[in-house]
DNA sequence: ATCTATGTGACATTTTCCTGACAAAAGTAC
DNA sequence: GTACTTTTGTCAGGAAAATGTCACATAGAT
């Protein structure tokens, strides 16, 4: 149940995936050059990079990415036609957290993918403070007790403290949590946050939890 | 009554094995090769893995499977024709559940195989409060009374009874109740699920159970 | 041939989500 | 400090989405 943002060229390779990988339970996104892939990597929670694509290496679109402060925890999987040890290795230490070479099978590209979204924490358990969120069953605890919250209250909260200290501006929450294609207002967000804050037992002037930053957007509070 | 997917080139082994399993009551998948093994592994409740394969090292698929979430507590026995200390620790410490020595002797293979199964509890009872589950009979008990139970319906139930507290969302539901080969809509798991809160005299609204996550999906009560 | 289990589509119901309006608070300029 | 602007918090109702329910088609078993 994650967002997977697919760049590949070829259209037959994109389709079997999209077709595998949603079925995995993956919402995928796809884009045909790095460029587009770029654009849209705002949203995605990994990335399935091809080496070659038509406007410029995937190894580029990587480096940019790595040197773009927000996505420096974003799982990057590079799929390479070739076959050498040293573009395989060349490939990670540049930043790739995984690789395979073609051709592979979907079921072991599927399992690489888990085991990345298992590695930055889409699955397992995050404690904040008194906080803490089992991610695998979608479930909040605030001092031992149970809290009541629904998809997206969960998803984001889950977002905003798996980057304590980090604001994010609502238009990066709608992308993130809610997706590119959601096109809502802002205050949208302000919503769910006074929601959140309610189920937290939070006074929005003194917050334990969500912070307000004036005039920027909202962090979760180190 | 489980699903075990024997991993054994060599075909003579591989039929007796098959012979005396399915003889122990148990279904028997076959794979002759790594790969072939892979992609059968979906369906499996437990492997049992030859050491040397044609296409790659059983280690090799054993490592494999582990990294993907999917299969953590899926029991592997490795089968191995080298008898050195060196060997099997390494087989062991590299994620097998248990392994045994060529030439064994087959009551031996069997008796493992339930011990295994009975540690990850897809052999023997459950017993999740008034709800108790034989797993080799397929029957359930609810406060002692004997419920009639389809196969899908016991199957999902007893899934979701093994897992409690985790949620399970309906495409992750279909591939590992119904199988990886299914392509139904969602919409059946709600089916089942109703049908189950039914026989189970559950309200949907207050279940004892089977509790609804919205916009998630399903879970066994903790 | 009949019966049972299973899967699916249509429809009803419930819950969640989003939005627009307004209130409250914080910041700015005077 | 006051008046004004901007931003955020809050509320409630309707829209949209998710789930529950029912009825039926189909396939497989007896």
């Amino acid at each position: 149940m994650s967002k997977l943002l697919l760049v590949e060229d070829e259209p037959s390779v994109r389709m079997g995936l999209r077709l595998s990988l949603s079925k995995a339970g993956h919402q995928v996104l796809e884009a045909a050059t790095a460029s587009e892939g770029w654009e849209k990597i705002g949203s995605a929670d990994l990335v399935i990079l091809d080496w070659m694509l038509p406007d410029e290496p995937g190894v580029r679109l990587l480096e940019r990415l790595r040197r773009d402060g927000r996505y420096e925890n974003l799982p990057v999987l590079m799929l390479t036609a070739r076959a050498s040890e040293g573009d395989r290795v060349e490939g990670l230490t540049r930043g790739a957290d995984d690789y395979l070479t073609k051709p592979f099978s979907t079921p072991e590209l599927i399992a690489r993918v888990q085991a990345l979204l298992r590695r930055v924490g889409k699955s397992g358990r995050l404690e904040r403070g008194a906080l803490s969120l089992d991610l695998e069953r979608h479930q909040a605890f605030l001092d031992g007790h149970a809290l009541d919250l629904t998809r997206r209250e969960f998803d984001l909260l889950a977002f905003l403290a798996r980057h304590p200290g980090r604001v994010y501006t609502r238009e990066e929450l709608l992308e993130r949590v809610w997706g590119q294609e959601f096109l809502g207002t802002a205050r949208t967000v302000d919503q769910h946050v006074a929601q959140l804050r309610d189920k937290l037992n939070e006074d929005p002037k003194a917050p334990r939890f969500l912070e307000t930053l004036r005039g920027v957007g909202y962090r979760f509070r180190e």
